[in-house]
DNA sequence: GAAGCGTGGCG
DNA sequence: TCGCCAAGCTT
């Protein structure tokens, strides 16, 4: 009881100001938690404050189209995020009647909302007192009792989940969360961890083994897949362009232009013998520009985009329809984003 | 159980 | 520069 005691105590002197503290309003704080999974404050903020007032309700969110639940998401990343936060907004609306789950085993039914989000909402809202783990947790704990089982294994989420538990305040398990949450970004954080000024200071068992900079221990990373993107941006006279929808994969029911995917850089030749290139366009009637300059790649936490955007001028007009001027209103990824915002169409 | 899924900040 | 990481979830 020492760790919650010391911790909430710390937490009701220290917690930062967030507009989602303000409200136990399930449908604010279900919001709110998605758009902070594997996100940080300061990037979430804009968007909670964008989403509040264009869906004050669940039954506004639940009513829009996906298309622009998504435009409203874009630059956020995982974008599934998005595409489930609108599926389960139509769930809760047309299922429950729009009364949203109060219990947390309830609430992991909602696509998107797992052991985390579950216990997040059913503490916070609802009182029930159910332990989150979350990067933050998982360090904090780690450093304070010293324990270094990988945080990413089997055993690890088992262990931190079982004594997150054990841990919890269940006379104010909202409080609690929160407070080992805000502790853990704010003062017992990933780098320079601010042990001079730790409430917990004189019990932590890294602390006093000086192995803060060791914890929490996490298992090897991902290999980074490399790929080749070759955008086909078609001009036309009358300023007309294509888009497509992406169907699987990274930023699902996005859209981007023609892609031709290769597993190497190719050249304009190369470019102009591949089939999707001959399905669009007539390469004898095209002129072909090659836009971008210097290929960086766009780089994803799991894989590096290398991307060449080239300019296709037809003088076909009749079978590309998405007009210029209306290509902002398509959600599209930062990739294409950053595109169009330095490329000029004219 | 491992892989896939974004973007941006930081040292 | 570059690797790490952020209030994780799904398949």
């Amino acid at each position: 009881m020492k760790f919650s005691n010391q911790l909430t105590v710390w937490y009701l002197h220290n917690k930062r100001d967030l507009p989602w503290r303000a409200t136990k309003n399930p449908y604010y704080i279900w919001l709110s938690e998605i758009i902070l999974q594997q996100t940080r404050v300061d990037q979430g903020m804009a968007y909670y404050f964008k989403f509040v007032e264009q869906f004050p309700s669940i039954f506004d969110l639940a009513a829009a189209s996906e298309e622009t639940v998504l435009k409203l998401w874009q630059g956020l990343g995982y974008y599934s995020r998005a595409r489930n936060l609108h599926f389960s907004a139509k769930y809760v609306v047309n299922e429950l009647q729009g009364e949203f789950p109060s219990k947390y085993k309830e609430l992991l039914n909602l696509k998107g909302v797992g052991d985390y989000t579950a216990s997040a909402i059913a503490s916070i809202c609802f009182n029930e007192p159910t332990a989150v783990v979350d990067g933050n947790v998982y360090r904090v704990l780690s450093r304070y009792f010293g324990i270094d089982t990988p945080i990413n294994s089997s055993n690890g989420i088992k262990e931190f989940k079982q004594l997150a538990q054990a841990l919890i305040n269940t006379k104010i398990p909202g409080t609690h969360n929160q407070a080992v949450m805000e502790f853990g970004a704010t003062v017992c954080k990933p780098q320079n961890a601010d042990c001079n000024n730790c409430p917990l200071n004189n019990s932590c068992v890294a602390l006093s083994k000086s192995i803060i900079k060791t914890l929490p221990v996490k298992e090897k990373k991902l290999k980074i897949r490399k790929r080749y993107f070759n955008y086909l941006v078609i001009k036309t006279k009358n300023k007309t362009t294509q888009l497509v929808k992406r169907e699987k994969g990274i930023w699902l029911n996005m859209y981007q232009f023609p892609l031709v995917e290769t597993d190497k850089p190719i050249n304009q030749q190369e470019l102009i013998e591949h089939s999707t290139f001959n399905e669009l366009v007539d390469f004898n009637t095209v002129t072909i520009k090659l836009h971008t300059k210097s290929v960086k790649p766009h780089k994803l936490s799991h894989q590096h985009i290398y991307t060449k955007f080239w300019i296709i001028e037809t003088p076909n007009s009749l079978k590309f329809r998405h007009s210029w001027s209306d290509i902002k209103k398509y959600p599209v990824p930062v990739l294409i984003d950053n595109f169009l915002n330095e490329f000029n169409y004219n």
